[in-house]
DNA sequence: TACATAGTGTTATATTATAACAATTTAAAT
DNA sequence: ATTTAAATTGTTATAATATAACACTATGTA
């Protein structure tokens, strides 16, 4: 069992917005739709999303420079992250699957050092856009 | 045999300093150092990396918003790429492990959609960070 | 209570990246 | 050789993304 982060006001409100978001949310998109709740701040947005990225409730998409929420239980830890995105609609899917975290968190590199923490986004046309 | 890229000037310029880096560079560091050349605007910067990146003679690590030459002759392509990073020192290198990309090209979601495009950053401690 | 840790609100600023326009160079195609 | 299209350049301005610094408040815990 892993501990439940109870969110504060303002991370509740920005999780929320992204987690009803069908796609991935940028940083001043999200505090557009929050200054009516009272957020009026750059930073107020950023320190929300760096503590939802750190508990992963959110991901970040980093090719993007947009977040998502994490629909995944088993990556709580924000750790390892897989993506799809479809380079014409800019759809982004979280992927997962079992081999392939296991795959992942199993290479090791010519030094043999294998690395718990990764981010992987794949890129392609996602079925709507084919 | 693939076709070789001649650089124009500007790309030049940015690909050696990029090229004889012993890390990634980021888009104003290159422009700081490419003034004394001639370079004065970062679209100049900005529009030789974007072709650099395009034709695979460097990638963008796109966590860190830096630059780094391609060593790697299997992926002129720019379109299959895996970095180790270490967390301290910030050392980055590029993996080259046909397992790997084998693993990833080969790599279907749930939907049975292959991705012949990805961009994998693994995160750690270098040797001399442990 | 006292203390430490995390979160807030605010202003200002740093960093990363692109828009828009006019001119020039390069590579093909006729 | 001349025309044409595509790519590159130079330039100014501006957009988009992200952090620094400071004073203050809330929360948990010893
Ligand atoms: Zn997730
Ligand atoms: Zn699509
Ligand atoms: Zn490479
Ligand atoms: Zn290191």
């Amino acid at each position: 069992m892993h501990k439940e982060h109870t969110l504060t006001k303002n991370q509740q409100i920005i999780f929320d917005l992204i987690d009803k978001s069908p796609e991935p949310m940028k940083a001043y998109s999200i505090l557009f739709n929050v200054q009516k709740k009272g957020i009026k701040a750059p930073l107020q947005v950023y320190r929300a999303l760096d503590k939802l990225v750190k508990i992963g409730k959110i991901h970040k998409i980093e090719s993007r420079n947009a977040f998502i929420a994490c629909h995944n239980s088993s990556c709580r830890v924000a750790k390892a992250t897989a993506f799809s995105i479809c380079e014409i609609c800019e759809k982004v899917t979280e992927i997962s699957s079992a081999g392939l975290s296991k795959y992942l968190a199993n290479f090791k590199d010519k030094d043999g050092m294998k690395y718990s923490k990764y981010n992987l986004e794949f890129f392609g046309l996602c079925k709507k856009c084919r």
